[in-house]
DNA sequence: GGCTGGCACTCGGGCGGACAGAGTGCCAGG
DNA sequence: CCTGGCACTCTGTCCGCCCGAGTGCCAGCC
């Protein structure tokens, strides 16, 4: 076990790596720190530190840095999360309080967040399959062709055209979206496929094809890979990453681009409570010296949705988990009024 | 006036410097251009094509590089547009055809551009201004709440939550609704506001205020600034820039991520034929170091929208230019269909 | 008049050596 | 267990050097 200065020392690496992005030596740490002891007990506690796999020197005779195995020591045991202060937190509420519609307010949120971390941003819109159902409605566009709209609470609306089988009358469309709503409106969208399944037997055997054609066009809205949608902002904060550009840049773009690996990775963090993942835990490679720090948010305690952040691994994590937090506390807010 | 040999010594310069991305010398040309005649011959040249600005040399005893000027006339003069060939197209038709919705057919196309050029892609979404109005829904989701629904013939759609100043019966609401479509439908948007000035005159008094404030919502919606969209993809090719990343890539990051610019940039393109801006032409001088090469594309003979792709300055002017009037082609043709 | 070969000149990039600085590991002593 | 001292190592940088590519100019040729 590492003794209580030890982890002082560790912390102190972190801290000032972090600002100076150097490998720092044991001299500057007892500068910029005071300890309480000579350079040379900190190098002895450093030499324990790297025995341990905390912390590496790129090179001899060059200072130390943090691995992976020490930033993820650090943000467990001895950083904390920085509260923002009461100023950051109203320009937050004002910045989400103006936004007119949901693409408006994960647009600000993705904003927000990149600003205020000064890192990639990256919000999830909420899922519909965990959302409720407000409202489905039916439009007929023409004699055999059906828009089919979506509404969930959080004010996300979806929407499909249907080609039906057979020409659909107005009164067969309005008998539809009552029976439809009358089922689903408040329940969560997971329960649909549930609700609707017997539904088309209600209708005549000239409508029952058409029912069946809607029905099946709104469960395929419904299936997971499909429905998730998401936003990104902030790129150009990446080009702050480091000397070494174009290596480390490149894949991560890459990995933004992707949105299945970006669901996957949002996908993975816990439910609830923050997760933070450091450097080579995240599967996918492209992201290897990136952290990600994300979150769930939602209107009520349950989570609809997640964001985060994508930043180097040498990032401030508790001042970047205080915004994730506080941002994700307030978007819930949001979606809760509207 | 340049003669018939100059031009095609630049032509040379362009095409070599966009292959190889170094400095070319006279040498290195007559090598690989058989233009019959030799180095000095050719370094004659070049010396009257820099006193008129078309080229230039990084330092004395280097080779030239074309300027924007350079480009300028590349691009009026000696380049055609390269067209994509059967296997091409066809490829592209199959991509888009894939789509089942209009968020999925802008998606596709900017996956599509990106990948075709090689570079970053920038699609808008349809404008709302310049459709015609397919239908407009109104919903009660609660006595003093309406969900305005707008949806345009590209396939576009676009919702509004109202706030009514008094509770609005169903009967009114489907009253407003059917007056409002039998005036607006098939109508362009930007008739809208002169269609529907008078209509809260047909209403009683204790409806009109909540009229009222259902069109204005609906009007506010048109608003040009507010209802312009796009999407971008891409990004991942800034790598491939140049060797002096940090520099060159960050602004064009950072105007990538402001629509505002980016909407203005496309805005200014002609809205007919393509448009390729180079280098300073470009008003923002962020970009001042890329191309723009845009074109409208539309379901009919108008342009709805535009797309195009932002890359550096030394560029494959006619591939380019083939492949963004393709897939403006072919994203008409299918927006069209739907 | 325009093209050509020849020639002297310039400049950037690469290579190698020297040097200073930062940092380490280890050891003996308090 | 901490500390000061010491020898060692490695990087980054600066300098001088040379080579090669490319140029501009000029005299001669067609």
């Amino acid at each position: 076990m590492l003794s209580e200065r030890r982890l002082q020392v560790l912390r102190a690496i972190v801290q000032d790596y972090v600002g100076t992005e150097e490998p720092v030596g044991s001299k500057a740490l007892t500068e910029r720190h005071n300890l309480g002891v000579s350079p040379a007990t900190v190098r002895n506690d450093m030499a324990a530190l790297e025995d341990e796999g905390f912390i590496a020197q790129p090179h001899t005779s060059a200072g130390r840095i943090p691995t992976d195995k020490g930033y993820r020591l650090f943000v467990d045991k001895l950083a904390g999360v920085k509260p923002m202060s009461a100023p950051e937190r109203r320009a937050i509420q004002n910045f989400l309080d103006g936004a007119v519609d949901l693409d408006d307010v994960v647009a600000r949120t993705v904003r927000l967040l990149a600003q205020l971390t000064r890192q990639v941003a990256v919000v999830q819109y909420p899922s519909l399959t965990r959302s409720t159902v407000r409202h489905v409605e039916l439009l007929s566009l023409a004699p055999a062709r059906v828009m089919l709209v979506l509404i969930t609470d959080t004010g996300r609306v979806e929407q499909r055209m249907v080609d039906c089988p057979a020409p659909f009358g107005e009164a067969s469309l309005a008998d539809l979206r009552a029976r439809l709503n009358s089922r689903v409106a408040g329940r969560r969208f997971s329960d649909v496929p549930r609700l609707v399944e017997d539904l088309p037997e209600g209708f005549d055997a000239e409508d029952r094809g058409t029912v069946s054609t809607v029905l099946s066009t709104l469960l395929e809205t419904l299936v997971e890979e499909n429905e998730e949608r998401l936003m990104i902002g902030g790129t150009a904060n990446l080009t702050r990453f480091g000397h070494d550009f174009p290596l480390t840049i490149r894949p991560v773009l890459e990995a933004l681009e992707e949105q299945v690996v970006l669901l996957k990775l949002l996908g993975e963090a816990g439910d609830s409570g923050m997760t933070v993942r450091i450097g080579h835990e995240n599967a996918y490679e492209g992201l290897n010296s990136t952290s990600v720090v994300s979150v769930g948010y939602g209107s009520g305690g349950e989570a609809v949705a997640k964001l985060g952040v994508v930043g180097p691994t040498r990032m401030d994590y508790p001042g970047t988990m205080g915004a994730v937090r506080a941002v994700a506390r307030y978007v819930g807010q949001i979606l809760a009024e509207s």
